[in-house]
DNA sequence: CGCAGAATTGATACATCTCAAGCTGGGTGG
DNA sequence: CCACCCAGCTTGAGATGTATCAATTCTGCG
């Protein structure tokens, strides 16, 4: 199943799905070539790890399809995710030899790898990569800021309540719905995932998913479909500011 | 007070204390003439407020002196530091017309700072402000995921240690001392703000290292001055891998 | 059909928060 | 110079939210 997904996606950056908004968005024709010469890609079947933390890692990556995730275990065992990768997000670190988080897909998942010497070379001498990079880089700080008032400041139901918009969010930007009206969509995550994004136990999640449904915040239907009916209702049950709302 | 700092720092970036660490560490002389040109000096007394977010911010800024520190609010009032700015560190987004935190002086403070248009065009057209810049926002990413393991999954006595060692590792760090025998330094911080990076309250942080001097792994002179006489003792208390230990 | 992984639900324990009362030390004005 | 004052801090007692441990119940699949 893995191989298949291998030979659908297509090997020309041309038409590539994640073109305009991966570390190579910004590249001319040529830099475009020079870039294919030194990339290849790799599938992942759900669950499977992508890499460990500590190991040697000599390729830099781009999310082409599915999810996967970056997390960080202690030695007894807690977890906690840190980073949540999609469609063109950017795995690995320049300059770096090994792997700072375990790597794990979450669905079936295609990477497209960049051979980290030619890549880190292509990097210092076209200055198109290295710009994007920092773009998606300082994003990604922000998110993991946000993610930090999440996990120090926020109740269980306001976590799940910042998840689950966070992935209507995502889905409606990237089916181009309007953020209004019913929204639909899949959850990406187990309970446990989703612990593991929001410092809390399965069983926490297990509950405040029942109680945000028992409340008609949201609907399920099966354990991973989620309808949202009241997009700002929900909105309200994040604790975050209703910007754009009656104030300002 | 405040001005007074802005006597004493110099104003040549060649014997700036923050010339090879800061944004500009890259720059060649030519490129250090262009910065010199767009930089102002400003000061803050501790306490003060840099800017608060979402007010228009015109500059971005290093730390030269001091500390700062960034923060998230919620309307009703929760608070969560997401940065704590040391001398070096780097404030504001390029290409940002508003600030995304409050930025606050902890101590007195003396920032560095570049008119934001010239830095934008400056950085488009030489490449080693843009390179260190990235450098140091991965640095910031990672140091974001390591805060963000310590936020969602360790116990309040876990999380104290940790930033007693993250302060100590500075500290030595600063004064080239080596991290072994007696460590000792100030809390640049005080309790409510220790609760607030630590996503705990004040009155936790305190019972919790009355814990710790009580423990012997700390002694405290007043409520600042801290004296770790074994730091792999404080080391085994944060929950982290004890990495260079018996294993690997 | 029946099994295994995933999810739900319940009962209880416990860590941290909340509210409240003092303490401490450095600065100030009488 | 002393008494007072106040912000920062400590400590206590009780409330509460989440974790833990333990049963079930779903759900998809061989």
């Amino acid at each position: 199943m893995a191989h298949h997904d291998l030979q659908t996606v297509s090997h020309e950056c041309g038409d590539c799905p994640i073109r305009h908004r991966a570390v190579c968005a910004r590249c001319e024709a040529d830099e475009l070539q020079r870039l294919e010469q030194i990339k290849y890609y790799r599938s992942f079947q759900a669950g499977q790890t992508v890499i460990w933390s500590g190991d040697r890692m000599d390729f830099v990556a781009s999310v082409v399809t599915g999810i996967a995730t970056l997390t960080q275990t202690m030695e007894d065992g807690r977890r906690q995710m840190v980073g949540l990768l999609l469609p063109s997000d950017f795995v690995g670190r320049p300059g770096r030899p090994t792997a700072a988080y375990d790597v794990t897909a979450t669905t079936d998942l295609v990477m497209c790898c960049f051979r980290k010497k030619p890549f880190e070379e292509l990097m210092s001498s076209t200055p198109h990569i290295a710009q994007r990079l920092l773009e998606m880089t300082l994003d990604e700080l922000d998110a993991a800021r946000e993610w930090m008032l999440l996990l120090g400041r926020k109740t269980a139901r306001e976590k799940i309540a910042s998840l689950l918009a966070i992935i209507a969010r995502r889905d409606t930007h990237l089916k181009l719905k309007s953020a209004k009206g019913s929204i639909v969509f899949d959850l990406p995550l187990t309970r446990e995932e989703m612990a593991d994004y929001l410092g809390l136990t399965l069983e926490t999640v297990s509950r405040q998913v029942s109680a945000l449904k028992r409340d008609g915040v949201i609907e399920l239907e099966g354990k991973r479909h989620v309808i949202v009916r009241d997009f700002d209702k929900l909105l309200e049950e994040t604790g975050d500011d209703t910007d754009g709302g009656y104030l300002v």
